[in-house]
DNA sequence: GACAGATTCAAACACGTGTTTTAAACTGGT
DNA sequence: ACCAGTTTAAAACACGTGTTTGAATCTGTC
């Protein structure tokens, strides 16, 4: 119908089209007509703009690490207690936000259930730099080194209560679509999953003063 | 080179062979000539027996329903903080365990993450079930009525960290060698999830004293 | 042993996938 | 206006998928 208009920005299009899809559905799921369709371009543009949709995929992740490795050295300020709010504040709103950086720690998430070649990167970029910041405002709290067994367990507590969230979204639509139904449901979570934590680490930290750890 | 010998049980097999292959690789992602390969059988055999890939996936998850719905009501015994811990390694050994029943607890939280039409069925029948009844424990623990969104908060906190382990596997055998070597490393992980759960939840149910709530 | 029904088998089918091909269109420089 | 290099387009390709086919084989019964 129309004239053919040659789009200079195909490349960038390609690579946010897919961004979204391959967080949304995951690698295999994700088809390369489905990546070209929502970004307007030629089912060949994949190819030969990247090469195939493997290395597509991971210069998606490398853009990926590029942005939430920035996201994970903000710093948090505050006392310990504070900054362990602000920390599940902001990760529950990177899984769960409509807005935020969108698909990013999406993605992250299901590499880790399903891991590819790329997920070494995103561990070492993302997921290390992450769980030291925690371990260190959970050491804080606990009294004890951020390298010690229950420091690292109690920070994959706090991590794992935010994950499920966005794991088991499904469910919790179907089943408990009140809560879910609520603009501002992430605020709840989120202050709900700080306060399960801080009251488990006070506790903790009180028990631990008893004996010798 | 041997002569044809004939499987009555051959759909049986099948099932199985389904059942474990679905658990460990998605729906998607598991071909039925894989399902055929491991149970022994022709390709032809699961449309013979059960008509398409969907029906059996169904079959799956209908023996699924069966067997994890007895267990989900299975007691608890003794204090009502024992009942949690008691909980939480059964649900976590169902999860991480080598030999246990196996693939339905993983099966299931796959349901979960990529939902089919399914999750109706596996909600009602041992979802929640499984949620009352960790309900009525934190409830007991809280002095609180089981249907208050606290106390739902809690429990969907308990079951968070137990899926977490599972969801995060292949980031924790790159991440934390040391302790996923460990053969009783499920032994401990259960421990300090139980340890912190009932810690937060001592601790709320202190400073909710305080208030009316 | 022979028959009828149930079951298995190898082969083929229709379809969707990622990829490649080849020609056309655009772009900027002269 | 022309031309080389870059980008796009439609079609076709090779392959893997779920499914179907029709013949061969087994099973139980007479």
């Amino acid at each position: 119908m129309r004239s053919v208009q040659p789009n200079p920005q195909s490349r960038g299009k390609i690579l946010a089209a897919a961004g979204e899809l391959f967080a949304e559905k995951g690698y295999e799921a994700v088809t390369v007509r489905q990546i070209c369709t929502r970004a307007g371009a030629n089912v060949a543009a994949v190819n030969y703009h990247f090469g195939d949709k493997e290395s597509l995929y991971k210069e998606v992740v490398a853009s990926l690490v590029a942005f939430a490795g920035r996201a994970a050295s903000e710093s948090h300020t505050g006392s310990a207690e504070q900054q362990l709010r602000q920390f599940i504040s902001r990760y529950l709103h990177g899984l769960l936000g409509a807005d935020r950086p969108a698909w990013s720690l999406r993605l992250m998430q299901r590499e880790f259930a399903n891991p590819s070649p790329a997920l070494k990167l995103i561990v070492e970029a993302v997921v290390q730099p992450t769980e030291r910041r925690l371990r260190g405002i959970i050491g804080r709290i606990l009294k004890l080194s951020p390298a010690s067994t229950s420091v690292r367990l109690c920070a994959h507590s706090v991590i794992g209560q935010c994950l499920h969230y966005k794991h088991a979204q499904p469910v919790f639509v179907h089943l408990w679509p009140d809560l879910w139904g609520k603009p501002d449901r992430v605020d709840e979570l989120a202050e709900h999953i700080a306060d399960f934590c801080l009251a488990a680490l006070r506790g903790m930290a009180r028990s631990k003063k008893g004996r010798n750890d």
